[in-house]
DNA sequence: ACTCTAATCGAACGATCGTTCGTACGTCAA
DNA sequence: TTGACGTACGAACGATCGTTCGATTAGAGT
């Protein structure tokens, strides 16, 4: 990214951009850099030397934000979180509840990995991968988005069973692990292959997938 | 890990338990804690001197088996694959052709991923993760690994349906994303949440998946 | 006994890491 | 005007990174 250059003299009047961008904006600034590279090379590759150069400041002043790089991780997350939410999750509670919501739920999270595609794709199916086998506050982090990201699809099903457009002995549990595999598994093959045909592909198992019946008989073995 | 010096020769204790692993099995015992770091922090936290710490060598002398970090990280990639040859592909194809064989893919998969839970799970898909947005010979290397799972995956369906056991106009290529979608999505919540029933609920939608049929509806949109 | 080679070592290099410290500039309240 | 505060800086720290170099072994071949 091009920056504008340190203006090393130091009477130089400083009426860059920068310079005035006080606080929040500043901020902002850093975790939308900090956003692309932990997503395209991990949490842990995001260094605060290179996150400094990528967004034109020195360590010791972009350090002074977060305070520790484990803050800044989590920092990273907790906004990665919030695009999330704007680009999915809300897009998707604004269709009517029940299978339209089901299906914009998959349309909206399509649109979101395939508008970071070059970004990494899904955040934080990323950050699962890498801090899956970890301990600590930023493991820990993760671990909630993904759960908060299950909770919102258990929610989803259970509407559209209440509102008729699934039988009402689905399995919702079971049915939650089947998309949530399907959709993590289509991310990290798109990822690899860059093929949108993956899309048409996920888009068509959803279609076709058979709605799991309670204590039918998969309950045993 | 114990060291097992071979002794082979009538020769007097050797001062130090190494000096005497020469060569192959020595590279074999550096892979292996390799595999293991890799797959548990990735192929970038994957460092010489921590590496060498862990088979009790030094930096220098590692290094000098590969060359470069580079090389030690495709080896590596090699001696995993290597490990999922004879603890996947190899046991499937000693179960009949079709459907038995599709099942036994499964069931040791899961195996595999649950042997190595404690070092990431399924080295495969940590890998992918990681390198998908790069390029270079590593991730060239991961990307041959992925389409080699699927080319198996897609021969194993091909036997399913020569066998009868599928569909004759079974779609094999949508079939082994659903397959490749799922045991992805399930490696990578299965590390997470480290629940067991995650491979219940894999069993359960591997059985109840309606052989998605070739050129029916979904070529369109 | 001699040489040759493979394997390994210690030491050092430049780079980068996360972090700390002291300082300087700007704005705003007193 | 003064003082406090928020913001950002340069410099430096110890640690670790990948890599290079030269020296030191042990064993094989002659």
């Amino acid at each position: 990214m091009k920056r504008t250059p340190p203006a090393k003299t130091s009477k130089a009047p400083p009426p860059t951009d920068r310079r005035r961008a006080h606080g929040a904006s500043t901020r902002r600034e850093i975790l939308d850099a900090a956003r692309r590279i932990a997503a395209a090379d991990g949490l842990e590759a995001l260094s605060i030397g290179r996150l400094a150069t990528e967004v034109g400041m020195s360590k010791a002043g972009l350090f002074a934000h977060f305070g520790s790089k484990e803050s800044l991780q989590i920092a990273t997350i907790d906004s990665a979180w919030d695009v999330y939410r704007s680009e999915v999750l809300e897009p998707t509670t604004a269709s009517p509840p029940g299978a339209p919501q089901l299906r914009a739920y998959m349309e909206h999270y399509f649109e979101y990995v395939q508008r970071h595609a070059m970004d990494g794709g899904c955040f934080f199916t990323a950050a699962s991968s890498e801090f899956d086998d970890r301990t600590g506050p930023v493991r820990d982090r993760v671990f909630k988005s993904t759960a908060e990201r299950s909770a919102f699809l258990d929610n989803v099903l259970h509407d559209a069973v209440a509102a008729g457009h699934l039988p009402k002995n689905t399995d919702v549990a079971q049915m939650s692990f089947e998309i949530m595999a399907l959709v993590t598994g289509t991310n990290l093959l798109f990822q690899l292959y860059k093929d949108p045909q993956i899309f048409q592909r996920a888009r068509r198992t959803l279609r076709a997938m058979p709605p799991p019946k309670r204590s039918s008989k998969g309950a045993a073995d």
